[in-house]
RNA sequence: GUCUCCGUAGCUCAACUGGAUAGAGCGUCGGCCUCCGGAGCCGAAGGUUGUGGGUUCGAAUCCCGCCGGGGAUACCA
């Protein structure tokens, strides 16, 4: 149920014929922040007072006056310099309710249908997945979740990075530093150290040679810090200056202490030192084989096809423990064959140009064009890019590309999107669904390339065993008088494990940073996947509890009613669920929806510590609550789900 | 240099896109278990929304300056 719009609606019409775009101020209805205002809040006269010349209490008065909506509301009130605040009925609210519990979708309408194309998660494969891969997996996944309920059609697409320079790395390593007792018994394990190893090399190599320049700078950055220090500091230029010599005396710094760490990583070990001396310039080398590889090098080609199911086996089971699932994985090696058509096509259309020996889209208001040819004639990720565009246009027609995607690839994005309109693509929706870097626990970017990465499948595991710990807690078990088979406990712990991780990444405003906290993120308490998963195993108990079956016919038998402020809240927040959804799905933004889920689980708790289901005074007020939980246990099942998190009906 | 995002309670974050007395959680302090499952509930303390101006009926939100911090910036993805 749309109340927010049904209210818009009522005023849009009482607005009709007396003021300008009448739709425009009718939308300035809300939710009321503070419940003595009543239920909703409509600001619509005050900007009005202008373009109509009268007071705005005075036309607050007059929309009052037009507005139709006794069906649902109290008599308005005028507040304040003009607020109109409403008050929903609460017969309204009870037959609503009635109508919501005997319907499947909750009373969700369906949306006209549009066509959604959904990028997200994009691993590299032979790489392991690492923690930086969690913002954007989860989120697709809720964001197919939402629209597909909502009523649209969903196709997601794996756009996997299974085609660049890693596979390079990895097919060079394995012609020269593979064991191949351990490929034969491991091969994901020993694929992986191979990456590791040939990684840690390059890095060391680098770093050997950009180190004397970082020393120099370092030291020039320390005399220059010193002058400024001592230099008048009462002039505001000045004292600029030296902060920014500060500024860049310590980041001087940290870039010699990064180099060094790798050299020393390196030197550290007698048998990379060893290595990295038997295969100098091993960057060039690995470039090397990753062109032979581009060009159909039928050795390397052949070392792709045999390692590509070896690692998408390993990425799937990641995928499998997660509930996240593709319609398609069609990863940039799909593309590959279509690259030189589509830059001759940019080329011949006259789009792009060739500037410095390099194919280059230039476009309007940015510095740098998008290169889609470098001058070596290899393709870049933005021809991959296009390409995928094109491809996704002729086959999938969609009316909206996303793409979950860093926000530090922001710029590549509007670029990209530029280039796209002047290919003809007028209509389609195109939309980075950008979101914030994953900090670490210093709360500084998580860097990929950094010595330790917290490996994803571990993260898992350590918040699995947490939830184990924390929900099958002996003590806890025993004063909730859950008997529980050690299988059970584990599939317990999964569902909350998976979900507290899930839920701290949605549950945050997808453009703000997310700081990685596994200790804060595995917390059991407070604004948690598992709060919310408590409380719909609380609904389960005490319907089970009951020992009524609630079916189709129990409920039509049923009246609800709402004689306590605390029902009734409970029971406009129910109705609330699709203005959550639409809000969640408008602006993709899932931590909409995990707000909307907590608020709710919070004021069944409330409801549960004050109101009295099953002893309760009367048979009435007892099937009238029982109904409640019913629907508040629907909504938060139905909910969580939205989001990708299970829920178990014990814990 | 240019562009861009951000700065809210001790900490982690909200604030329905310009609305009324800026809200939650954690942490702290104080209440509530012969009571449908206490992972709970109730209450308290905690704020000049980085800062100075401006715009208007009204600003955390929009504009300008300053301070502080990320990020991006022609051949990596």
């Amino acid at each position: 149920m749309q109340l927010l719009s049904l209210l818009a609606d009522r005023f849009e019409e009482a607005l009709r014929g007396w003021v300008e775009h009448p739709e425009e101020h009718a939308r300035r209805v809300a939710v009321a922040r503070d419940p003595r205002h009543g239920d909703y809040q409509a600001n619509i006269a005050m900007p009005l007072a202008k373009p109509l010349g009268q007071p705005p209490r005075q036309i607050a008065e007059q929309i009052v006056q037009r507005l139709q909506v006794d069906d649902i509301c109290m008599p308005p009130e005028i507040a304040g310099p003009g607020f109109i605040n409403l008050k929903v009925r609460d017969a309204f609210l009870a037959e609503s309710i009635q109508r919501m519990a005997q319907d499947d979708r909750l009373l969700v309408g369906n949306q006209t249908p549009r066509r959604y194309v959904i990028d997200y998660s994009a691993p590299n494969v032979a790489k392991p997945m690492h923690v930086g891969h969690i913002r954007s997996t989860v989120i697709g996944d809720s964001l197919c979740r939402v629209l597909r309920f909502l009523g649209h059609e969903v196709v997601s697409d794996n756009h996997l990075g299974d085609w660049g320079t890693q596979f390079g790395m990895i097919i060079y390593g394995y012609k020269h530093f593979v064991d191949p007792a351990a490929f034969e018994q491991n091969p994901v394990a020993e694929l992986s150290r191979i990456y590791r190893m040939v990684q840690s090399i390059i890095a060391f190599q680098s770093a050997q040679k950009k180190l004397p320049a970082a020393e120099r700078r370092l030291e020039r950055a320390a005399r220059a810090a010193q002058e400024a220090e001592t230099a008048a500091q009462d002039d505001p230029q000045v004292r600029k200056a030296s902060k920014q010599a500060a500024k860049e005396l310590r980041a001087a710094r940290e870039e010699v202490q990064a180099l060094q760490d790798k050299v020393q990583a390196v030197l550290s070990d007698p048998e990379l030192a060893r290595l990295a001396e038997a295969h100098p310039d091993l960057e060039k080398r690995v470039q090397l084989e990753t062109v032979k590889l581009h060009q159909g090098d039928e050795e390397n080609l052949g070392l792709w096809r045999q390692f590509m199911p070896i690692s998408i086996r390993e990425i799937e089971s990641v995928y499998r423990r997660l509930g996240v699932h593709f319609d398609h994985t069609l990863g940039e090696s799909f593309y590959h064959p279509m690259l030189p058509q589509i830059v001759q096509k940019l080329v011949d259309s006259g789009i792009a140009v060739e500037s410095d020996g390099a194919i280059c889209v230039f476009l309007e208001g940015f510095d740098a064009p998008m290169i889609i040819r470098k001058r070596d004639g290899a393709f870049l990720y933005a021809t991959t890019d296009l390409a995928t565009v094109e491809y996704r246009m002729q086959h999938f027609h969609p009316d909206a590309i996303l793409y979950v995607v860093d926000h530090r690839q922001s710029e590549h994005f509007q670029k990209l999107f530029a280039a796209v309109r002047k290919m003809g693509y007028a209509d389609v929706e195109l939309q980075h669904v950008a979101f914030g870097t994953v900090l670490g626990p210093d709360g500084r970017p998580f860097k990929t390339r950094s010595g330790s990465v917290v490996g994803l499948e571990y993260l898992l595991d350590e918040a699995v065993e947490r939830a184990y710990q924390v929900v099958c807690d002996a003590e806890r078990l025993e004063r909730a008088g859950l008997e529980l088979s050690e299988s059970q406990r584990r599939e317990i712990a999964e569902v909350v494990g998976i979900g507290a991780i899930k839920y701290a990444d949605l549950s945050h405003n997808r453009t703000s940073d997310y700081e990685f906290n596994i200790d804060q993120m595995v917390q059991l308490e407070g604004n948690t996947s598992t709060y919310i998963q408590y409380m719909y195993a609380r609904t389960c108990s005490i319907l089970r509890k009951s020992g009524e079956t609630i079916d189709a016919d129990w409920i039509a038998q049923t009246t609800v009613v709402l004689p306590t402020e605390v029902e009734r809240t409970m029971a406009l927040q129910l109705l609330q669920l699709e203005d959550a959804l639409l809000q969640t799905a408008q602006d993709y933004m899932p931590s909409v929806l995990a707000s909307y889920l907590y608020a709710l689980a919070k004021q069944y708790a409330v409801f549960f510590d004050q109101c009295p289901v099953l002893t309760a005074e009367d048979a009435e007020l007892r099937a009238s609550r029982l109904l409640l939980c019913h629907v508040v246990g629907r909504v938060l099942r139905q909910g969580l789900d939205l989001l990708g998190i299970n829920v178990v009906e014990r814990m």
